[in-house]
DNA sequence: AGATTGGGTGAACATACGTTCACTCAAATG
DNA sequence: CATTTGAGTGAACGTATGTTCACCCAATCT
């Protein structure tokens, strides 16, 4: 981009997420092991990545330096970790897989009451989503865009996840009328429908609780469809 | 991408998607008004940038040059048709648009038998998609994926796409039990999970017959589903 | 017929990019 | 304590990019 742009543009509150040395020594004593610092290093790429997609743009579009840059790295120093941006990639999508998996752990934990049980899990849903904005962002985003190699261990992690939520929901003993087959059907539905609401809630502008809860009611409404298909379904 | 690659990697049938000047006077007789060649060369640059993201790529890491290269025009004409590549995407969304309701259209001219219906539909669909996949994989990556401005766009042509369905079930006398809100909820949740389907289908290799018929099964169970639900609803 | 318009051109620019290399110097190893 | 290891560095490379400009010349207008 060489159009002139005089200023040097960069408030270093854009770039520099985290501070180029990460003091060294942070407190008098803290001796800090060489793979603890790898491993720190390689998290900051990963972060970054998220960051730079959460000024809203696609992973394809990412590049190397930049992520370097806010990661407050040297360019080189990303082949330590890397070998590819692919390769960076398909870690975030491996992060994310657990972020979305622990979605469940969540579910589960928060009992769920036969009545109110749709709300109650639509709600313990958009807190998750908005504590894991970026990995949301990034899943929801590359599962059907970008590069075929990331859309696939995308994909691969939804059906993952889309396995253990049959298996809860059989072990629940909820909808007892469907076999395991049409069960994961269902669940696909369910996940797809959440992976749209997630798009959704995410563009939301920060304060509109009016359109919030337009759309957690939609959310809601799609639900209680597609259980009541669920229920309905004759093999 | 400096690393040497010896060879100058351009086939010539990857590059150069139209001829460079089309033929200035293609037949003896044949005059071309101002007009038409323009729109012709903005249809070519349109047309560049689907391919390239047919080649697997998101729209965002499309450059202007290489569209410009592909469309078989210097980079500097791009700056007459378009004021932005931003600008060419939401084009590309409009084009995209109109091809959606087209299918719509389809839909409707092939009498939807009461029995079967939803078999019929997908099998319109599917060859709808394969006549179409271009634009369906503009619309199904940039849905959710990409620049906040194009997704926008996109997700206004969706809500207009599901609209225009809506009113075709009432009009059919279909679901007469629901009311337009929540018909309307409906149609959302079948135009989410025909992105979905989408994107399964365009994945597909080309080859495996067995696979197409599972995804087709699929989705044919979750429209069933879904349907079966719109039937039991009760306000 | 002559003048005007405007889509397409080719060269030039400053900047950003991916990748390589020889290097440093603290932590790990013995 | 002496040696080895390897994450992070800084400079350099060749190439690609977005944008501008003066120019060309056929279709259009008068």
């Amino acid at each position: 981009m060489p159009r002139v742009e005089p200023a040097p543009v960069k408030p270093a509150e854009l770039e520099a997420l985290h501070p180029p040395s990460e003091a060294l020594h942070p407190r008098g004593e803290s001796p800090i092991t060489r793979g603890e610092r790898k491993q720190r290093t390689r998290a900051h790429l990963l972060d970054a990545a998220l960051h730079l997609m959460g000024e809203g743009r696609g992973f394809g579009s990412l590049s190397l330096r930049e992520i370097t840059r806010v990661a407050g790295v040297v360019p080189a120093s990303f082949y330590r970790h890397f070998h590819d941006l692919n390769d960076l990639g398909l870690a975030l999508v491996e992060e994310s897989g657990v972020t979305l998996r622990r979605l469940l752990r969540e579910a589960r934990r928060t009992g769920l009451p036969p009545t109110q049980m749709l709300r109650t899990s639509v709600q313990v849903f958009r807190d998750y989503l908005n504590a894991h904005r970026l990995h949301f962002l990034f899943v929801a985003g590359e599962r059907s865009g970008g590069s075929a190699l990331i859309r696939a261990a995308v994909r691969a992690e939804e059906r993952h996840f889309i396995d253990e939520m049959t298996q809860d929901l059989r072990q629940l003993g909820m909808m007892p009328g469907l076999n395991t087959a049409t069960l994961q059907m269902a669940c696909g539905l369910v996940v797809t429908t959440m992976m749209n609401a997630a798009t959704d809630f995410l563009d939301l502008p920060k304060d509109q609780p009016q359109l919030e809860r337009e759309f957690t009611e939609n959310f809601v409404r799609q639900l209680r469809l597609i259980f009541l298909g669920a229920r309905a379904w004759r093999e």
